[in-house]
DNA sequence: TGAGAAAATGTACGCGTGTACATAGTGTGA
DNA sequence: TCACACTATGTACACGCGTACATTTTCTCA
């Protein structure tokens, strides 16, 4: 009825629009999905462990005020799913109930248990898209940043500064962006000649929250009098690692740079402010819904679409030591 | 069909289940909604305003979660809803298309214009529940903190240091949980024979940014000489103010006491540690959509649901000066 | 063993919309 | 003016499930 398919005399739309206001009529959303069955929702997946709250905050409420306003553009609705780890369920049972008529995921993992569940939902015929996550060797619809070229940019920062003995604190490794930022950072160092055995001694881990950074500051305390700067993952974990190292007696920016990753609130409000590199999260699920729905609603995009936005370094204080 | 009303042969269950199982089949969820007339998904308000990200992410996505939990539990899916601050259309929106069966509002105002959409919204015999935020006179379902006790605790800890020329920097006056800080400080100053007119002298108003709180920096130091401590209504302000003043050359914790409040993520990363109030964001999202969803459900809470949860106060290092 | 009650199962209809198709209307050119 | 094409309007059915109610079976107690 209110379909818009076919023409109509402009006189007769005028009368049913005001018998429709007259009647208080309001069309029911749920009988037009079920009618065109279509759900109108968009789903987007979080990883949720039960107890520990969003792990990244800023992140996630970056990404998804940008799909919300992708989303709300486009005239569809926002579902939130939230998925446990554990999960035995896999990503189709987001689809079985035909609640969604595709999902971006946020947080899937470069694992063989992901990758063979996204898979399953490619092959199924649903339409999902991946942010900040690059599976290599598959199609699926991706929005990523580039992780290797602002790791490179960081690191090369560093370097150009003077510092050659950098530490790099990761994240965990399951995250494609992960080997992303190792790869930057590993290039960077090799170009200027610091060999790969090297490397591997200035490498951490933790996993990606604050407290493994402040982990880390007690393993690289052994090792201090050789390292001169850091460069770790993301905000978090190098706002841990500044404290950490703090309660060591090591102030970041004075006895050691550090730089972070993310450019979240929080590198402004550290002591000293963090260099780090900033990501457009917002702009990255804006795209990841805008082209996503394009491919439901008009069946646009045939061959999918990768997308990957520019990351940028933003300098600060904290790589502002002697060196 | 599998609505499970009425007993059933357990022999004829399991053919049904096999049969099932074997042809693949999932109801769907949509038909389902249709027929009995619910939606199965509860709404989440959040005020959004175009470009600016949302304003106290630790707030949100904290809240966020517990609903969340709440309503998986209850196999309900979480619908999101970004309400432009401008929307000429009322909150009846919201429920007039039936995509939700209930509403957590967050960041709605006591202003004139909200509290009579509210109102239409009970009226109308809609659900919802109001999260942080009192109305007074109203019987809304709502979940609020004691806003006011924990305002008091901080501003009582601060005078029991010995600091007596409290100021108190509160955010936007229109949401109701301003009022109660103030209520709350306005307390614990006026029990030690501060008169009103001082007080009238301490108070600064923002609207809960971290550049709000920077502004009211320069505010502050034309009479810093007669303050030795602030209050801040977020810890985003207290963190803005901090850097402000420190800009000044006045550093907290050290040439003055600050205090914050949501004790954010943010608090333990500043330089001094913030002192601020904990609020049980988490428990408030799951105790909102736990308490709604059995008012939808099963018709329980006939008399609605009105809950305080208690706030306290996390004492670190920014209030620890000379005093 | 039979009647009546209770439990189990089967059946048909309705929910509110989209849509394909049938029908009525309008315009154009010979 | 008639035939034809094209456009506007009207109609009926399907979507996939819940549910009320009709029907059948089982059970109970006399």
């Amino acid at each position: 009825m209110f379909n818009g398919i076919g023409p109509m005399k402009e006189d007769t739309r005028q009368r049913v629009l005001a018998a429709a206001n007259a009647l208080n009529y309001h069309p029911n959303a749920i009988a037009q999905s079920f009618a065109r069955r279509r759900s109108g929702n968009l789903g987007v997946v979080l990883p949720y462990v039960p107890k520990v709250h969003l792990f990244s905050t800023y992140y996630f409420s970056e990404v998804l005020s940008g799909i919300g306003s992708a989303v709300r553009e486009k005239g569809y609705d926002l579902l939130l799913i939230f998925r446990e780890q554990n999960d035995s369920g896999d990503y189709n049972d987001i689809f079985r109930s035909q609640k969604v008529d595709g999902c971006v995921i946020l947080g899937a993992t470069d694992t063989p248990r992901d990758r063979r569940q996204l898979k399953q939902l490619e092959e199924a015929g649903h339409p999902f898209c991946l942010v900040n996550q690059h599976f290599a060797g598959e199609r699926f619809n991706e929005v990523d940043a580039d992780h290797a070229g602002g790791s490179y940019q960081a690191v090369k920062h560093l370097l150009k500064k003077g510092y050659t003995r950098i530490a790099f604190l990761n994240g965990s490794p399951e995250f494609s962006n992960s080997a992303d930022r190792k790869r930057g950072y590993t290039q960077a160092m090799s170009e200027v000649g610091i060999d790969p055995q090297r490397l591997q001694q200035l490498y951490y881990e933790g996993n990606y929250s604050r407290t493994s950074g402040q982990r880390a500051a007690a393993a690289m305390h052994r090792q201090l009098s050789e390292i001169d700067a850091v460069f770790a993952a993301n905000d978090r974990m190098a706002i841990g690692l500044m404290q950490g190292l703090r309660e060591l007696g090591f102030i970041a920016g004075r006895d050691l740079a550090i730089v972070g990753y993310d450019d979240s609130d929080a590198a402004r409000v550290t002591d000293p402010p963090l260099t780090t590199v900033a990501v457009p999260f917002y702009e990255m699920g804006r795209l990841a819904a805008e082209h996503l729905l394009n491919q439901i609603i008009d069946d646009a995009e045939p061959g999918g679409f990768r997308i990957k936005l520019d990351t940028q370094l933003v300098i600060r204080d904290s790589c502002r030591t002697a060196g």
